[in-house]
DNA sequence: TGTACATCAGTGAACGCGCGTTCACTGATGTAC
DNA sequence: TGTACATCAGTGAACGCGCGTTCACTGATGTAC
């Protein structure tokens, strides 16, 4: 039962969403094809017509994990806070810290991409790059580059804080560290 | 063959031990016990004598892993700068980067902490604590409450670029990182 | 203190299971004339 | 435009492999008398 091209390509692009979720949840060595197959509502024999490995997949999820959270970094037009701190508000929630699957990678599966293939991991360094180009203006009368090295270190912060917060069993701990870690990004403007 | 209790608790230790580096250099799921027990010297039928199963190893063996490095959490008390600089440049070194096996827990299995097992996750926070009540007095001139407060985010800070500058591709950036992050943790004691 | 027996740390083979990957097959799509 | 054939997306079964776990066995250690 061969497929239109179009379908196929459509139906790649479905792999890809449902693996962007499901290595999130379970992470890259925890999820299984044959699931995230199935999740993606096919039987897992498919799966080498679109994909030549796991690993591929595995960079490919990660690089559209990534740009679906990019968003997550504009800086919110709308109320009298700067912009840094409604992203800092944002990437520091519990909606976050609850919703892993559709949460930032790089919390969900850092210490996992550190050790993956060179390929992904060359996607997610570019892909970091992208964000942290987003995040630098919010760095205000400051010179570009310093401002990216700024910005590189507070998504270092906002990660680290989202991961450990994920990780403590004491929800009010939990919610501290959230909030004391959007504080200090929020004024790390200096 | 059986060996004496004192040789059996030091065979336990010694698969802790092993435990401990394997973990932070395959991952939680990435190692396997057949291969953890030969790298302590044991074949691997001997494993469920000593552990009920191997997650009871991987919370044995965080918890040891966070001991083993919370030396480096101590205030150095030689040169000029504070302790905080200090700490903040030996964990935030190259050495520490390249070194995952040796180094701390929350940077080698941060995300797949965050997805462990109760007890896991208990233990690993219990030991947090720790860290930070070590990391706290350098924080000069604060109120004990807001200086463990500020030890956390810090923490976060260098876990979080710790993680990403393992993951980074471009050696140049990683380094800047690591600068970066290490200078940014020095100066946050306002 | 010496003897007889129970315990159990460690070995090595085996268990079932799910993994990533491969393959023969189906039949609609795409292509060549 | 219509027909004949090649392509290939998707299915479902099967592959070998390594995983965590179990088990029968060995023989030195620990214990009871």
């Amino acid at each position: 039962m061969r497929v239109s091209k179009q379908e196929a390509a459509r139906t790649r692009e479905r792999i890809i969403a449902a693996a962007a979720a499901e290595f999130r949840r379970k992470g890259l060595a925890g999820a299984g094809l044959s699931d995230l197959m199935a999740s993606a509502g096919l039987t897992h024999g498919g799966f080498y017509r679109h994909f030549e490995s796991k690993d591929e997949l595995i960079a490919e999820a990660c690089a559209a994990a990534i740009d679906s959270v990019a968003t997550m970094y504009a800086a919110a037009p709308n109320s009298g806070r700067s912009g840094l701190e409604a992203v800092a508000a944002r990437y520091l929630s519990k909606d976050h810290r609850d919703g892993r699957s559709r949460g930032c990678p790089f919390a969900a599966l850092g210490s996992e991409l550190a050790r993956a293939d060179n390929n992904t991991r060359a996607v997610a360094t570019e892909r970091l790059l992208k964000i942290v180009d987003a995040l630098a203006p919010l760095f205000k009368g400051m010179r570009p580059d310093a401002a990216k090295r700024k910005a590189l270190v507070a998504l270092s912060t906002m990660v680290g804080a989202l991961t450990l917060s994920r990780m403590i069993t004491q929800t009010e701990l939990s919610d501290l560290l959230l909030q004391d870690a959007a504080e200090h990004v929020s004024i790390g403007q200096q």
